[in-house]
Order: C-alpha cells, then sequence, then structure tokens
DNA sequence: TCAACAAACTAACATTTGTTAGTCTGCACA
DNA sequence: TGTGCAGACTAACAAATGTTAGTTTGTTGA
C-alpha cells in the first residue's frame, strides 16, 4: 500500500512549490531539497523541469476538456448543465488545488507545444461555455445579459475555488455545489 | 506636453511584460530591449527590479485601501456601497489594466517588507468587504448565504476584469458597472 | 564658450540556473 | 554468490541573471 512511485512524488511537490512562488522562482534544487535529494537525482525520473509543469498542467486541461464534452452531449436543461459545470470544477480543484493553482498561474510557461494544446483547449472550453449561455438565453432560461461578463464572471469565481477553499474546512463539497450554484445563478440578493 | 519621464516609461513597459510573462520570466534586459536600451542604463532611474514591482503593485493596493475606507465612511444601503466597489474595480482596472495584472499575479514576489505590508492592506480589505456583506445579511438586504462564498465570488470577478475587458470594444464603463452590478447582486437567471 | 548634468554606453562581476556525465550503493532475483 | 538495475550521489558545464563601476555623449544655462 502507499505505493506511490518517486515520480508523482515530484510532481505533487513541485505543485505544491510552484502554487506557493511560481513556475519560475522554483528552482529544480528547490524541488529537491523538498525531497531530501540532489537536484541531478530528480532526472533519474523526470527528463527536465518543463516536463514536470506539463504533466501537472495537460492533465488538468484534459480532465476539463472531457468534462465539459460530457456535459454538451447530454439532453438537459441549460440550468442543470450549468450546475454539472459548478460541479466540475469543485470535483477537479478539490481533487488536486495544487495542480489546479499552477494551471491557472503557470500555463504560460509551457513550452510552445504544450502551450498552443493548452490554449487551444483553453478556447475550446470557453466556446462551449458560451454557447450553453447563449442557448439559455435563447430559450429564455437566462437572463440577456452581456454574455462576455457572464461567462467570465462565472468562470473567474470557478477557477479561482483554489484560493479560498481549504480555510472553511466546515464547507462540504455537496454543501459547497448547491451554495456555489445558488450564488452564481441567482446572485447574493 | 507628452512629458512622460523616462521612469514612468520603464515601469509601463514593465508592467506590460510583467502581465504578459510574469515578474521572473522578464529579465532587466528584455525591458530595457523593449526601450532600445541596454540594461544598465535601467538603473539612471530605478535602483533596482524590485523597486519597480513594488511601485506597480503598491500604488494600486493603497488605492483599493483608501477607495474602500471611503465607501466604508458613507451612510448608505449595503447595496449602495457594493455598487460603488464594483465602481472602484472598473475603475482602477481601465486604469491601468497591466499594473492590475501585475498586482494579482505577481504580488508574491515582492520584498519581505512590502509583501507584508501588501497582505497586511489585502487582508484588511477583504475583511472590510466581508463587514459590508454581514451587514447586509443582518438587515435582510443580502440573502444569508456563506458569505466566504459570495465574498470570493464577488472578488475573484472583479479581480480578474483585466483578464478580458479589452476584447469588448463595445463596452462603455458604464454599462459594463451597471451589467456587473447587475451580474453580481442578483446573478444570470 | 564652457561647466554641469542627465542619461546613455561598455565591460565585467558573482550567483543562480537547468542539465549532463560518470560513479557509487544496496536490494531483488537467478 | 553474483548480476543487474533503480536511484541516489559528486562534479562540472554553459547560459542567463541582477547589478556595479567607470566612461562617453549631448543638451542646457551661465
Amino acid at each position: 500500500m502507499e505505493k506511490t512511485d518517486r515520480k508523482s512524488e515530484i510532481l505533487h511537490v513541485a505543485a505544491k512549490l510552484f502554487r506557493e512562488r511560481g513556475y519560475n522562482a522554483v528552482s529544480m534544487r528547490d524541488i529537491a531539497k523538498e525531497l531530501d535529494i540532489k537536484a541531478a537525482s530528480l532526472y533519474n525520473h523526470i527528463s527536465s523541469k518543463q516536463e514536470i509543469l506539463e504533466l501537472t498542467i495537460i492533465r488538468i486541461a484534459e480532465a476539463f476538456t472531457n468534462g465539459i464534452n460530457l456535459i454538451n452531449s447530454q439532453d438537459i436543461s441549460v440550468k442543470e448543465q450549468l450546475t454539472l459545470l459548478v460541479e466540475l470544477h469543485i470535483k477537479l480543484t478539490l481533487a488536486d488545488p495544487d495542480a489546479m493553482a499552477c494551471v491557472n498561474n503557470d500555463w504560460m510557461h509551457l513550452a510552445k507545444q504544450e502551450l498552443d494544446y493548452f490554449i487551444q483547449m483553453r478556447n475550446r472550453y470557453e466556446d462551449k461555455f458560451r454557447s450553453i449561455l447563449k442557448k439559455g438565453i435563447s430559450s429564455g432560461e437566462i437572463a440577456d445579459l452581456n454574455v462576455e461578463l457572464m461567462l467570465f464572471s462565472m468562470l473567474s469565481t470557478l477557477r479561482t475555488l483554489h484560493l479560498w477553499y481549504g480555510r472553511k474546512k466546515s464547507l462540504q463539497p455537496a454543501q459547497l455545489k448547491a451554495d456555489m450554484t445558488r450564488v452564481l445563478l441567482q446572485g447574493i440578493l
């Protein structure tokens, strides 16, 4: 049991440090020190610092892509789709808050190829989110307000969940989901 | 006219680059190249790279501090106070989106002293924002939901305005303020 | 005409960085 | 007992970084 191999350990430690200080402020020696080994030893498990970043970010970006595709394929109301989107963000954030912070803060440090891939996924994700909102406006489920504003208001809240969740131990995931859906859809009044 | 002195030029160019790549990924040589001078020449105007960061971030943090203090001192309804907070964020973001991005992304790279000062201001800002929400709950103006959730939902939306505003040239500040207040207070339904 | 100064330059520095090469050690298994 | 290998190590590298020292250049006001 607890068969966490060394590579996963490295990825988790790195994500934690990246979250605290940012990718460029964390050196391979910093990561190594946290694991009580020397920097050169890291290269027995990973091929480069870039690879650490890629494995951390791309995995989560793909999870979002898969998640929204699944939601989009279902024949349910817009409100239900939005509820599932809230759930998706919560699930992925709670599963690995450090990596999620990394996605939000350090994606621009990906190398060209992975950067292009990431941006493509992000754009498509936002496009699909936007489509859901537009569909809701057409059907009358959603108020006819500025779509871009609604989109980024929801997205920014969902994307920065990692910043404050964790200080409130009392808040259970199911309750968080219910409260967050309520606030995002109906506001605070 | 256009008496922008060299120091301001440096600060603006630096903020633009910091926004694109992050503080640690931008070298003094990068900043200098953007101004068609050599890195050493920058030191005729500024004392260190840290100083650039400090001047950029602290100014805005203090503007927020002053802004919320002014709002707090007024004897108006909670709803009116929240509207003024929305206005404050919009005003400061539109005045200098690059510096605002810098505040959001690079504050952790401030040196100890300024970092402590910044965090203190940020905590007090959030405390005052939270107090306004709590007052609203007591008076019945605001729904009795999780305060932390409402606080960070609003804050994350307001703080990341710089990420998407600018793609929508058509949206005027006054309209943005009205729409954003509507979405944050009453939701999207 | 010349002194003063702002603001650019060249050259160099000590550190830090990511990474590689080559080596050592101890466990698993034949 | 011995072979192989995972995974640690030491040593070193070239490149990039922030910064300093000392110098040149051009404009401005006496």
